[in-house]
RNA sequence: CGGGGUGUAGCGCAGCUUGGUAGCGCGUCUGGUUUGGGACCAGAAAGUCGCAGGUUCGAAUCCUGUCACCCCGACCA
């Protein structure tokens, strides 16, 4: 390809929307640009690279025995209705009608429709494992799409569904699914991990989750520096001391003034009761419910486990207003003592002995409170963050914390929407048998994102050979010498006809500016054709991830060059 | 949705407090000189100042409404 012939739009300035340094790189280099929020148009050089992304997602897809279809986008509303996802979906579902006021929704993920599908041809155990897929564009509204292409509202998915005769097929499947991802994501050189994660809104039981590790990501991992273990926040937990307060005597329980001290904070320094001495009060209204948890002062909560708990559908925080109707004081002063709601106590804090809490009285706290005498818990279970430092839950070695990005999951859902939509088969007794489903997603869109997080300089963008939207880039340095032009042509001929991809940028501009460009859009080998070199014969090629500068004789520059790309695509 | 912020030429911004002929840099176009890390000189084109009302002799500037976009929180590939 022609450089003067490309369509590729570069910035010299970081558009101003720009936050994260993907977003920044991609619309600099011409990659993308935007329509709307959370919208985007991808342009030559975006386009060839989530060609090669969607490449290596169908390869292995393929391996792993999928097989590729099409599904529709507007899906109808009676399927929804059916799984009673229309209304659990809310608004994150874009919706619209026909001209007959049918309702439609833009397909923020396919289990309806592709459970309906394979009920209406698949009747046996026979014709199972099933493993369908596709590569299509995801409609979500989002509350609040963010940093480009990483949290869009129209996005670019690989998401495959498998369906077994039972749960040990399920298994098979599911590991094969999640040996595909680690190849998928070893093959576009990525820096990952594999955690465990709550399966949300999908549903399911067991889950992980392929994060891309990076400062910007939105998701916090815990992983273990001893063993294998690693899961999301949403999931984590940690070994906690079963022993804690055993054999601590229990002291009378007493109210105390405490005017003006609203936080833990407050309490630790105005008198002296450590954080971990401290419980604190939230009050939440779970589909409705006024519901209280107690959690450890330096404890925050975790609304997931919480949510997933109390198996409600809408979590949020009570405000001020109705927290004082419930009990009688102000966030700050609250407690378990007297509370009529329900109250949900953290493990860690059922343990402790002699805790200070809230009054639900302002100004005023208790201390030497204990659980069991002074009130009575509606359920114990674990509603805490687990934090860095925690001890691991499966070896009790340190945890750490880190940030990524989420491309990939994975998911056993079960019988959960076959169960919904009565997709069943035929097992070898003659039997109506639901059938067993995973499914599995990857964000192709996100993705390309994700390795510009872990893939830059100062410059622009280091492609990874494997999803480089071209291979080399050859840069004449003065487009009006002829020898330089010649040369180029004919190394762009040699290197073509070789199979590579290739950009000469023949373009009439100075050697600073092609220099730039190159840089920024990130192609993995440039090839310099200088006046000094091609003296003696020789023109230069730097690796754009490298520093040095090689001279290489103009003779064999090209199969040096294919070797080099060869490497780059082999490599893990 | 709550909180914060921004809308002025393709991109980045100034002007707004204190109303009076719309500016700068980059980019674009023309001509010339240049040609190894975003060149230089000369000239040119390009903006209903997000939109709609209002106040005023006069509004980018003041007031009201509205839309879009960005950032921080709850969602997810």
């Amino acid at each position: 390809m022609k450089a003067s012939q490309l369509f590729f739009p570069t910035l010299r300035e970081v558009p101003s929307e720009a936050e994260v340094i993907s977003h920044q790189l991609l619309l600099r280099a011409g990659f993308i640009r935007k329509s709307s929020a959370g919208v985007y148009s991808y342009l030559p050089l975006g386009r060839k690279v989530l060609r090669k992304i969607e490449t290596i997602v169908r390869e292995e897809m393929d391996r792993a025995g999928g097989q590729e279809v099409l599904m529709p986008i507007i899906q109808p509303r009676e399927l929804w209705e059916r799984t009673g996802r229309w209304t659990v979906y809310g608004d994150e579902m874009f919706r619209l009608a026909d001209r007959h006021d049918r309702g439609f929704a833009l397909g923020p993920t396919h289990e309806e429709i592709i459970t309906t599908l394979v009920d209406g041809e698949v009747h046996s155990y026979r014709d199972l494992p099933l493993l369908l897929y596709q590569i299509q564009n995801k409609y979500r509204d989002e509350i609040r799409p963010r940093f480009g292409l990483m949290r869009g509202r129209e996005f670019i998915m690989k998401d495959l569904y498998s369906f077994d005769e039972d749960d040990n097929g399920l298994d098979i499947s599911y590991r094969k699914m999640y040996a595909a991802y680690q190849a998928i994501f070893d093959r576009m050189a990525l820096r990952y991990r594999v955690v465990e994660a709550d399966s949300g809104a999908i549903g399911g039981n067991e889950s992980h989750e392929f994060m891309v590790l990076a400062d910007s990501g939105e998701c916090t991992i815990l992983y273990c520096e001893a063993c294998a273990y690693a899961a999301n926040v949403e999931k984590a937990v940690f070994m906690e001391d079963e022993s804690a307060g055993d054999g601590v005597a229990m002291k009378p329980l007493e109210k105390v003034a405490t005017p003006g001290l609203k936080t833990i904070q407050d309490l630790v320094r105005e008198l002296g009761i450590p954080e971990k001495q401290q419980v604190k009060t939230l009050m939440y209204y779970a589909d409705g419910e006024v519901v209280a948890v107690i959690l450890r002062g330096d404890r925050d909560l975790n609304e997931i486990k919480l949510k997933n708990y109390l198996d409600c559908s809408q979590l949020f925080m009570a405000d001020e207003h109705s927290v004082r109707e419930q009990c009688g004081a102000g966030f700050g002063s609250l407690g378990p003592i007297g509370l009529a709601a329900r109250i949900f106590v953290d493990s860690e804090a059922a343990r402790l002995k002699n805790f200070s809490c809230g009054a639900n009285q302002d100004g005023f706290h208790y201390i030497n409170c204990n659980v069991g005498r002074d009130f009575a818990p509606t359920a114990v279970g674990d509603f805490k963050n687990a934090i860095e430092g925690d001890p691991c839950p499966d070896c009790g070695g340190l945890m750490r914390a880190v940030r990524g990005i989420e491309v990939g999951h994975v998911f056993k859902l079960g019988t959960k929407y076959s169960d919904a939509l009565q997709a069943a088969f035929r097992n070898q007794e003659g039997e109506e048998r639901p059938f067993v489903m995973g499914c599995y997603g990857i964000g192709v869109s996100r993705t390309m994102a994700a390795s510009v997080e872990q893939n830059h300089d100062d410059d622009g963008i280091i492609w990874p050979m494997p999803i480089a939207p071209y291979q080399v880039i050859i840069i004449p340095v003065n487009s009006q010498k002829d020898d330089q032009m010649e040369a180029a042509a004919e190394i762009y001929q040699q290197l073509s006809n070789m199979g590579l991809e290739v950009i000469l940028d023949d373009r009439d501009e100075r050697a600073g500016v092609k220099f730039k460009d190159a840089d920024l859009i990130g192609i993995p080998v440039k090839i310099t054709i200088g006046p000094k070199a091609l003296q003696e014969n020789q023109v230069e090629v730097k690796k754009r991830w490298e520093k040095d500068v090689e001279r290489v004789g103009i003779t064999r520059v090209a199969d040096y060059v294919r070797t080099i790309v060869q490497d780059g695509l082999a490599q893990k």
